[in-house]
DNA sequence: ACCTGAACACCGTTCAAGT
DNA sequence: ACCTGAACACCGTTCAAGT
């Protein structure tokens, strides 16, 4: 069985799901093909270019997941149906945000996704210039995912010096009513998925008002 | 002179303002110091060390930034008036948006910073469930920064094949008028300052109506 | 206490050479 | 056309050794 670009982006994402994009190396991806790292080059042009190709990869399985599913009539529904089935994807592939925040990416497939976002809020009524708008509100969120850079669980955890934690009342004070009032939540104490829900509902409402 | 784990940090704050993140290695960083790459590891335990540290370096500058700015009575107002100003510290360092999304930061420095938001939409009549909904739904905003991971150039740059334009029209219509509207902003077509200030002010109008 | 030289295990990438 | 071995210039990091 012959190499080729596309066995090798598909191995590039199976070895990122399983371990890491930091475990993606043009040798670790050869040996998982079985092949020599320097094989990789006759398909692809350097590892810039496999990590363009599995965000592209990873943008066209978002483009069928969600060309499964039929706009509602609303706008809104329709945008955030279709976000949060974007999501489903990013959350196969955690490596992914990182990955697509980094590139500045002019994937053909997420340029097919946005395009159909567009139509969505175009036909809901949107301006050119107010969806021009709305995709840079919105960030990584049109896409599906939101990157968090804010652990609440660092608040409390064993390496914040103890004397600090005297100089941040109103932090240490929303950490604890958070733990209290919602023990079983799904990462740390934070509901990922009701938190994305609310940021993109928090827009769209905005967005909507501004229509 | 002796080197010292701050002098190591400003070098390389330094470095990365003048070359780059990609640049920062720690034989570049130690020649920059005029030492020998294994003299730093007397001050830093590791790379991950000096990438924590310029987090907590940058995120002084913001507190420090920000500490000269006295708050405007209403929430919002203020709110606003901080993250703008915190904004500044990221456009004198670049490649800071990047390094704080990959980081899972424990930065104290950065603790203290959503400290004070914290305490500014309590003042302002904030739940703490809703100021840690607050949080989230801003993401990197509440720091100042928004990692755009669309570029609206690539739309019509050159290496988009002729034959998927066709198959962007609302894309494409949305990029030609925006470049016909608005010929001279400042990055490309997008006034990065001011669509950053739109979204902004989307989340806070609607955190203040949920209030 | 502070710095360094030599060395190790790893990178991405080239290039000429194999089939 | 497709793959590879040897080699290059770079990483981060260790460890024993210097002052």
């Amino acid at each position: 069985m012959p190499l080729s670009r596309e066995r090798v982006l598909r191995a590039a994402v199976d070895l990122a799901d399983q371990h890491g994009l930091r475990a993606l190396t043009m040798r670790r991806l050869a040996e998982e093909l079985g092949a020599e790292a320097m094989s990789l080059y006759y398909h692809v042009a350097k590892k810039e270019d496999v990590l363009d190709g599995i965000v592209d990869v990873v943008a066209g399985e978002i483009n069928e997941a969600v060309g499964h599913v039929e706009p509602a009539p609303e706008w809104k529904a329709a945008v955030r149906e279709r976000i949060l089935t974007a999501r489903q994807v990013f959350l196969r592939h955690r490596w992914a945000p990182e990955l697509f925040e980094t590139r500045s990416s002019t994937s053909t497939e997420v340029l097919r996704y946005y395009d159909a976002l567009v139509g969505l809020m175009r036909a809901g009524g949107f301006t050119y210039d107010l969806v021009h708008h709305a995709l840079h509100a919105l960030g990584s969120r049109a896409l599906g995912f939101s990157q968090e850079l804010f652990d609440p669980n660092a608040g409390q955890s064993a390496d914040v010096p103890v004397d600090l934690v005297w100089q941040l009342p109103n932090l240490t004070g929303m950490l604890s009513e958070i733990a209290h009032d919602d023990p079983d939540s799904t990462l740390g104490w934070c509901d990922d998925q009701a938190e994305f829900e609310f940021g993109l509902d928090v827009i769209l409402d905005g967005l909507d008002r501004l229509r």
